[in-house]
DNA sequence: CTCATAACTGTCCGATCGGTCAGTTCTGAC
DNA sequence: GTCAGAACTGACCGATCGGACAGTTATGAG
């Protein structure tokens, strides 16, 4: 039966998003994507362009949301600018779990391939973490935070609740920047 | 022409090595490993029994580096234990660069599909990162540690020298676990 | 030299992939 | 009711993958 297309389309993207997130974008067939999603195989392609097109649609809220994060700090600096980042880059991590699966399945497809410009953005975000400074020890912390934030949200270790295992990230974070919170 | 057997095998490792660390394990084909080895893709199966078994073969040096630092930490604690098992961590972690950045394409198989016990080591360094705590904040920071420093090291960007990368990745790693070094 | 065997290869195979297309079924405006 | 168009599908296609296998070539001991 022809159901609503925004219907179809959003069991879609869950089933892909679901999927990608567990086996990976290379390990997640069009077919496995429409079984779960209850329709076959040519009606994915109905829907959307192609594969990749499923992949740029899942991850342009996350795209969007960082893009925001760092508009939001641009005029800030010191102190401000680090809690700022921090803060809003962890609460960012944990809203898009699944995306950052995702994205750890197929890092170095994502950075080359995409139109969507992730390397830039993220790059901008390690510059934000560092309070723009250009010395190695503040780079390197940034790049530590960058990592930590980004595998510790990507498990699914029970580690602790979300409200515990959100605070500790960014104390945790702010210490490896070496700040001492205001 | 039929050269020794050892020597062909070690440039089809070598290549492969490199070709997984850029491209990923699903992302390289056989027939690549073997144009960049100078042979055929028979050829690459007279000498490993699989695309799998040339994984292994490549894995095993840095779980055995692993497990051996687990191993040499498992008298010491508090203090030294958290200074040795850090240390040691990013010493391995960038001594085997290339095998974690291949690990970072596939890491969904590999805790899964593998005859290496890759999670329970990966558990074992958490626990000694964490300094043996179960509480949340040890823990997340353990968490947060192996995360920076895999990713850090997982990076090709020219961020500072070797050697001051290791230094200021140590001094952070101690700050985010909120370790004074004695 | 001979010759057993290790080293190597060209060729084929079945499976799976992303994607196409002609044709069918459903829906909603009139 | 009619019917145009949206929604959907089964069948098919070319490409690519990991792997199998019979056959060929090089090597080194006797």
């Amino acid at each position: 039966m022809a159901r609503s297309a925004s219907a179809m389309r959003g069991q879609i993207l869950e089933s892909a998003l679901r999927l990608f997130a567990v086996h990976g974008f290379r390990g997640t067939s069009l077919q496995d994507i429409a079984s779960d999603a209850g329709c076959s195989k040519a009606s994915l392609l109905y829907h959307f362009a192609g594969k990749e097109k499923i992949l740029t649609e899942l991850l342009t809220p996350a795209r969007d949301a960082l893009a925001t994060l760092l508009d939001r700090v641009t005029g800030l600096e010191g102190g401000r600018l680090v809690e700022e980042t921090v803060t809003g880059y962890v609460d960012l991590a944990l809203r898009f779990r699944r995306e950052i699966r995702l994205l750890f399945e197929d890092i170095a497809e994502m950075s080359c391939h995409q139109d969507l410009n992730v390397m830039e953005l993220a790059n901008g975000l390690r510059d934000a973490l560092a309070g723009r400074s250009r010395r190695a020890p503040a780079r390197v912390a940034a790049w530590m935070v960058l990592g930590a934030v980004f595998i510790t949200s990507a498990t699914d270790d029970e580690v602790a609740p979300d409200e515990v295992l959100r605070a500790e990230m960014i104390r945790s974070a702010l210490r490896t920047l070496d700040h001492t919170p205001s």
